[in-house]
DNA sequence: CTGTTAGCGCGTTCAC
DNA sequence: GTGAACGCGCTAACAG
């Protein structure tokens, strides 16, 4: 147990107490073969006995080499965003494993690094050998010139063709393509859309509804696609306002698992009961999709390969290889609210 | 905007090119007032010219600190925990904050301090100047023997007596406390309890529970407490089988939101509805607590307060000062799951 | 006001 | 097999 009061042992104290240079404490704590395992098993029975640990800082600054990814994740503490909470920390739990797999720290941050702010450059201030960034959002220009400049950054996020970053995703459209057609199998015809279009992937999302209304040889009626920041207040109202309104509509495919609660809540308020009268399809699969009332049919995101494929594609591009972009195929999950299932099993 | 290709520029090379000396770029880049006004604001532009930012690493080396706090978090990725997953990820998100508004960087790791892994203690290894740990959960043990070991570390969970470490959380027992007294005022006489009592967490807010029946002068009824560490599925069955077994009760007080949507829906399933039939309030205020249908009546702890106070108590700490617990007051949310009011507003 | 010198804790030549 | 010397990039003490 090491004593409170003490400074920091470092590496020479260790030599001292061995009796032996600094250079051979090193080389037995890193397990060199240069050694002698009489000597180096001495060595690292002393340290250990000492609870001394290489100062990674030290160690770090002499290798050229950080041993930290950093990753830069927009969570909001003021108002509620759209993409939803349990989404991001299934991620973060996700990378903290691979990154942990490797040896490295992950420094987490809420600042993108093309900020002003003066510390926010992690690779160029030296505190990070590559960066993960969650979320193209709406800064799609500081994304670009930012990747333009730095190689060893990888985004989560939705594919655009005209990028030259590395970029991991779920298929988006073919998401929606799933949710779409997976309503129309269920006879709905009239399905009302309802998410942001300006975030590249509900955009994608978007189309991928009109793919499989397409495919199914049914007219995209344009009144049927509401398209706002939804937050969980104003999906509310949005759903609300519609079946208040006299559109017709049997089916609600929503951007997101918040937006389709919270329609599914505004429906029943208004004694339309999902779904017996329409059926929902929300998109995210979060935590308490499963068991929400009526349980949420959803498509789900493969997060944990997700974030395995960001890690091995940084460490790629760490290494100096080229990487190209991983796109991971989303599930449908069917649930009570599409009306495929009567009850819940 | 930077060339890739290039290598990382040093303080040396910045002094090369503005012709002065490295010490003079130091100066002038920490704005010290021993440079002349004249030079300093040459050597600045040129340093942002050049793009260049002081090395992090080597700068903390030299000044024996990291600018570091490591944040230790329980995510588990295979099951899904007790305590609910939004919950952390406003924590974090506070603690984010926190630390970047001191100019520090936020290490992440799911990995306990105290785990026989190499890279874990960052303390010791020098990766970080303080340690916050996220929830006490069953290792006391090992938790207690750490704090012993090193300061510079707090921890956000229960307040118990015997702990010799600086703990910031909320009054679990007063919020048991107003969660029963809340029902008891609606008349309700028959409150069961729903949650894993081996969490010290949980076990203050049964104590709290058992408090207000105490105060209302009814006795408590053992058969009404259900103690396990509930999952979504397990807390589903266990309300189930309570609903269809002849223990007599007319309100629930859930340890989670969690467990009491899990219990709201299957009560429903079963035919007996929230509020009408059974009053419920949970704890957390998840995010979609405010909306489940019917909308949750639930504690709320003040997640961004707790943030601050961890962070500051842990500066604290680092200043050499010592520091006291903190306790939160958590606060009682009405909505609609208790049937206190009759519609959502 | 500025430059020179020294060293933070470590890994890695190059000798022996 | 081992040790001495050097330097990673930076800041602080000391001169001038």
């Amino acid at each position: 147990m090491r004593n409170n009061k003490q400074e920091e042992l470092t590496m020479a104290d260790i030599a001292r107490m061995a009796g032996v240079s600094e250079s051979t404490v090193s080389r037995a704590l890193a397990g060199s073969d240069l050694v002698a395992e009489k000597t180096r098993k001495r060595i690292t029975e002393l340290a250990s006995a000492a609870d001394y640990t290489v100062n990674e800082g030290a160690r770090n600054l002499r290798l050229k080499k950080t041993k930290t990814i950093e990753v830069v994740i927009p969570i909001e503490s003021h108002h509620r965003q759209h993409i939803s909470e349990p989404f991001f920390l299934d991620l973060i739990g996700a990378l903290a494993d691979a990154i942990a797999d490797r040896n490295h720290d992950m420094l987490l941050s809420k600042i993108p690094p093309w900020s002003t702010d003066k510390r926010s450059n992690a690779l160029v201030s030296g505190r990070a050998d590559g960066i993960i960034i969650i979320g193209q959002g709406r800064r799609r220009a500081e994304l670009r010139e930012f990747t333009r400049a730095h190689r060893r950054v990888v985004v989560w996020g939705a594919h655009i063709d005209d990028e030259d970053h590395a970029v991991v995703g779920s298929d988006n459209r073919e998401g929606g393509r799933l949710a779409a057609s997976h309503l129309l199998s269920l006879g709905r015809k009239r399905i009302a859309f309802l998410g942001d279009v300006s975030l590249p992937e509900i955009k994608l999302r978007h189309r991928g509804y009109m793919d499989a209304l397409k495919e199914a040889g049914i007219a995209v009626d344009e009144e049927l696609t509401f398209n706002a920041p939804f937050d969980s207040e104003e999906a509310y109202a949005t759903a609300k306002a519609l079946v208040e309104s006299n559109i017709k509509f049997d089916a609600i495919f929503a951007a997101s698992d918040v937006i389709a609660m919270s329609a599914i809540a505004a429906f029943r308020n208004a004694g339309v009961n999902a779904p017996q009268d329409v059926s929902v399809v929300g998109y995210d699969d979060i935590f308490s999709a499963a068991w929400y009332s009526p349980a949420l049919t959803t498509i789900s995101q493969s997060i944990h390969e997700g974030g395995a494929a960001l890690v091995k594609s940084l460490f790629a591009l760490i290494e100096g290889e080229t990487v190209s972009s991983v796109v991971l195929q989303p599930k449908l999950i069917v649930r009570q609210s599409c009306g495929a299932h009567p009850t819940r099993t």
